[in-house]
DNA sequence: AATCGTTCCTGATAGC
DNA sequence: TGCTATCAGGAACGAT
């Protein structure tokens, strides 16, 4: 599921591809989730012509900076992905496939529902299995009032994100399980099941112990594997165990160095012990019962 | 105000 | 074999 290196392996990828290019149309079949405009029509007549000028992100938002001072904001949620790929219509403007070739053979990349047409021939495809993705189109100046961003932490990865803020940040919160509060995007923005669970491992700490009991130097290393494993979970190009995939539709990497996630009945690699998969905040939580305490 | 449960959705899997 | 029930999971939303 995309989290932050997963939602940044596809900013950067599209970033390669699609800068400058213009939007000359677009399908899709979930308009239920396209919140803004609700319309449909009036979403296609608004984005249409428009120029793709730069892609960010913000936690796990995609953000498009479109021409004429509007954001398309797309938020992959629990399985989608967006492809890039060669769009294939017939001259009539019907689709011979809605799913570019190359990206065909993997089943995953197969639940086109969301399709921006580009004016090179190529096309962004949203791939989603359980339609669960966002798409909003706003102008800029209303995007920090949504409440989808206003309420949003500051990025674990910002240069200017120090201990001491991120010790702030946590402690906006006075008690709570720790998992939980890593995973609250109003307290660190891009932080999932995935990386919560592999990052409390590194740090030896259970999933479960509460906030207030952590001491300063937990809390130290909690912050310092952070700011180390996201960066090389984007260079691994994410974790691809289920639906996952980069904008050409190929893996990431990150399962050569997952030692939690959805492992559970396996043997710990640092003691041996068997690992547990439990509940925590209503989610399900790998660790580790030997090594995190 | 903060927290909890429900909702969205569908492929995979377990159980019969 | 083929059916049904359960599960996974981010985050908004409604209920408490």
């Amino acid at each position: 599921m995309p989290e932050l290196p997963e939602v940044e392996t596809i900013v950067r990828g599209l970033k390669n591809k699609v800068l400058n290019l213009k939007i000359i149309d677009v399908w899709t079949d979930i308009y239920k989730n396209i919140k803004r405009p609700k319309n449909f029509s009036e979403f296609l007549s608004l984005i249409t012509n428009k120029k793709i000028e730069n892609i960010t992100r913000l936690g796990k938002n995609i953000i498009f900076h479109l021409s004429d001072n509007y954001f398309l904001l797309i938020h992959q949620k629990l399985t989608g992905h967006l492809l890039y790929g060669q769009w294939e219509k017939d001259k009539d403007g019907h689709f011979i496939s809605k799913i570019p070739g190359p990206l065909r053979d993997d089943p995953q990349n197969r639940f086109l529902h969301f399709i921006l047409f580009l004016d090179n021939g190529f096309q962004i495809g949203l791939s989603d299995l359980r339609k669960f993705a966002k798409i909003l189109l706003v102008k800029k100046d209303e995007f920090n009032t949504l409440k989808e961003i206003k309420e949003l932490g500051p990025d674990p990865l910002d240069k200017n994100f120090t201990f001491e803020k991120f010790k702030n940040q946590i402690r906006k919160k006075e008690k709570g399980e720790i998992k939980k509060i890593l995973m609250d995007q109003n307290i660190i923005s891009g932080i999932g099941n995935i990386y919560s669970d592999e990052i409390l491992w590194r740090a030896k700490i259970h999933p479960k112990r509460d906030i207030s009991k952590l001491s300063e130097e937990e809390l130290k290393k909690i912050y310092q594997i952070m700011r180390k494993l996201l960066p090389l979970a984007i260079k691994l190009k994410g974790e691809s165990i289920s639906d996952f995939r980069d904008i050409s539709g190929q893996k990431g990497n990150f399962d050569k160095i997952r030692m939690v996630y959805r492992r559970e009945g396996q043997r710990c690699s640092r003691c041996g012990t068997v690992i547990q998969k439990i509940k925590v905040g209503g989610r399900t939580a790998h660790f580790c019962p030997n090594c995190q305490k």
